[in-house]
DNA sequence: AATGAATGAGTCTTCATTCAT
DNA sequence: GATGAATGAAGACTCATTCAT
């Protein structure tokens, strides 16, 4: 068989793809099987290293693919609005990317959770665009004083985006009980802006 | 060599488990090689096997092991005080045992966050004493109207956890630059309860 | 290399099943290494396992296959003549299975004396077409009276069987000199049926 | 400790040998533990490189000492009377070693039946007294011309043993329900004797 | 004499990867 | 381009054996 369509070529490739993050999420990067992964993807054994080089290069793609999928949906958040809005709206598209990329995301936050220094650098240069929406958001709010201001927007952006992930984590860990997904923008949001105390929070919802 | 005192055995376990610890952080369950343990350990390879009948045995030692020298530390964290100053106690005692125990906190960061079922429910039951004694914390606070009422004490406590975590990850993933071990306690306590906005903050200290 | 012929695909496994045969004929299914196995079939270390999922497996395979040649050329003696002709056919027959598959029978026999009772039964259960065939001449045979009668037909065919076997230990013991194999069928035949006295068999010989 | 008695010591080496026996028996050779011997001998591990120097010597020792055994009793039965009553007695004298010795016997019978040369040879070398007892039997009887001339009594001497082996193997292999014990002398000898025939000894050849 | 901790050769098995077809 | 047979490095685990105590 010679010569598929540049299209043909790039379904193949998009189905060993998603296969993999399946896999890659289930089982973890050592334990998951190429030839599984090729199987799962209707493909035999061989295939994948038509496609990739290696089982490592065929991970890093799938994390590249989840980070770029994801920020093509971040990057329609809009970019104004208060900022409870705005980060809103930002967690609000991350958890759409989780809806129809679930398998993607739970590598992205497996690994970056796993802390092999590669892979974590990895993760963080694709989310990057992620992080500086946030950032954005953030540094004006901190410019006009509504911001803690004992730490740098950048380190801000990356709680926040660990929030989302511990509510990612333990939507899955409850089985998706709790919380669910749709719950999950308001709450980032709120836990961190207005943290778990009370009094704090009496005349916060006056922000804009 | 028969006949070593009990101490002297209960030694060459620790060695095993603390090398076990050290590769299971570093590479993860999967990636880290029994022999390579043994012989870190200072051992020949078969040699774990005198002590822990199999490598699932092993890492699920190194689980417990990890969690019962945790809590023995958070056990002493004092149960009185304000809610600020107890959280930031418990912080602080956790911040004591990964400072003890690196690698063991590692292990458990680690698998707690890649969700092997069998290891994740692992955890949580062994972490249930640190977790009993945030939300103890945290009910008593709710019951005096001091937290905020949308969540259940128990579901505050996991993030109350989660955001220590998140905080190790950023500090391991940072080559511990930042935020250096000792502001910690701190940061996690006052990000749990005030969040990142401001105007909130205000007036906050006057909680007991 | 892909995409053998079915063909080729057949003579590779075949080339491990004899070469499985002969180093569990000489060794005994413990101490036959699989690797061995492998190499003498001319494959690396792993192939064995492309073809049988276990060595356990393997080994069913060989009994299986050294069964089922076996009965394939049992079913060919002819079922009828005075019964002292029909079971040494059929001694003949269990002979020239011996001589084509000399590693197999090796491994029935060893195997089927050691009592494993797994093994036991496996074996029992394939040579059953021989054991009925013997049976059903015995049966016949008895019915006319020319059987003693103090001895079912079906243990009568397993002390046949075991005749035989004991003349194939005694040959492979005493390095092929004694018996030649070709005596073996009339051998067990005589022995079975007239045992080693004397007087029994004084015109015996007229037979034709 | 220090300075069994020499009785001690030598009850000691019994337990062993017992224990090995029974592990032989029911596992073969390779599969046996030395230290689940050493345990069920109600030793430490290391214990029966104390009175043995290896796991081949433990098995050769063992070996020896079931002949030495059988040979003490055999060498009991009568050297006179009929050839059938001889062998029967010879052979109740067997029987009677396998109850009192049933483990040694079936490594007896297991490791005889497997033809590793090493053992075969040396199985044979220590049966020679029961051999040659039964050789002695028959050779008078051949002078008398009662016994079929084709064969030299040594072949049929081992035939018989081959016989009463045929016959434990039978009794241990039904899970002792057919041959019991006290008929396998009887049965062996007239099996032996007088074959499965039947008016045999009378006009038998009639057949067709 | 007995012990049992330590050893390390050797076993089965898995799986990423190659490459002839 | 796809296939899947073959490869062989690597890993978990077993167990006979040694020897300090």
């Amino acid at each position: 068989m010679a010569r598929l369509t540049a299209n043909a070529k790039t379904r193949a490739r998009e189905r060993l793809l998603q296969a993999a993050a399946t896999r890659f999420a289930a089982d973890g990067f050592e334990a998951a099987s190429v030839n599984t992964i090729s199987a799962e993807a209707g493909f035999a054994k061989g295939t994948v290293y038509n496609y990739f080089s290696s089982k490592d290069e065929l991970f890093g793609e799938v994390i590249r693919t989840a980070c770029e999928r994801a920020v093509r949906i971040w990057s329609q958040a809009p970019s104004s609005g208060s900022l409870r809005a705005r980060l809103e709206a930002l967690a609000a598209a991350d958890v759409q990317v989780l809806r129809e990329q679930e398998a993607f995301m739970q590598v992205l936050v497996r690994e970056a959770m796993s802390f092999r220094p590669q892979t974590y650098s990895l993760i963080l240069a694709h989310l990057a665009p992620f992080l500086d929406a946030v950032s954005g958001a953030l540094e004006q709010a901190a410019a006009e004083g509504r911001l803690r201001d004992d730490l740098p927007p950048e380190q801000l952006a990356l709680m926040f985006l660990g929030f989302l992930v511990l509510l990612y984590i333990q939507h899955w860990g409850s089985g998706s009980v709790w919380p669910p997904l749709d719950e999950v923008p308001a709450l980032a949001t709120t836990l961190f802006l207005d943290g778990a105390g009370r009094s704090s929070r009496d005349e916060r919802e006056i922000q804009p």
